[in-house]
DNA sequence: GCAGTGACTAGTA
DNA sequence: ATACTAGCCACTG
């Protein structure tokens, strides 16, 4: 059994303190633990239903306000449709709004 | 130990 | 606006 690096738990416990309806940016968190954008990305991936399910993966989005695209995009739908659930407002590209996003205060 | 891969980002053309 | 490139760091073979 692998442990999970304490680097991916820094990461998880970033995610897990995104509050409801919000969502954070992987090049966010990835600033906040000091590492690299895509270990995010693949420490979401690691993510299992069963380890973490307390792990609101789904709050995690790219810089560009969309969700990404996974394997054949099983995942990415699902996220979405989430996302739509807690009330996050999509646009019709998909986008997030500016004010969704949690870590921020974008201009 | 090296090479390839990956749910990314930022910069340049 | 899009397309491509380079950098990033961890995991797998």
């Amino acid at each position: 059994m692998s442990e999970i690096c304490r680097l991916y738990k820094s990461i998880y416990e970033i995610t897990d303190q995104v509050p409801y309806g919000k969502v954070i940016s992987y090049g966010q968190i990835a600033r906040m633990v000091g590492c690299g954008a895509r270990q995010v990305g693949y420490a979401m991936a690691a993510l299992k239903s069963g380890s973490h399910p307390d792990i609101p993966w789904q709050r995690v989005i790219n810089s560009q306000g969309k969700v990404s695209v996974h394997g054949d995009g099983i995942g990415n739908a699902m996220q979405l449709e989430l996302l739509k659930e807690e009330g996050v407002q999509f646009d019709s590209e998909g986008r997030v709004s500016d004010s969704s996003a949690w870590w921020v205060a974008k201009p």
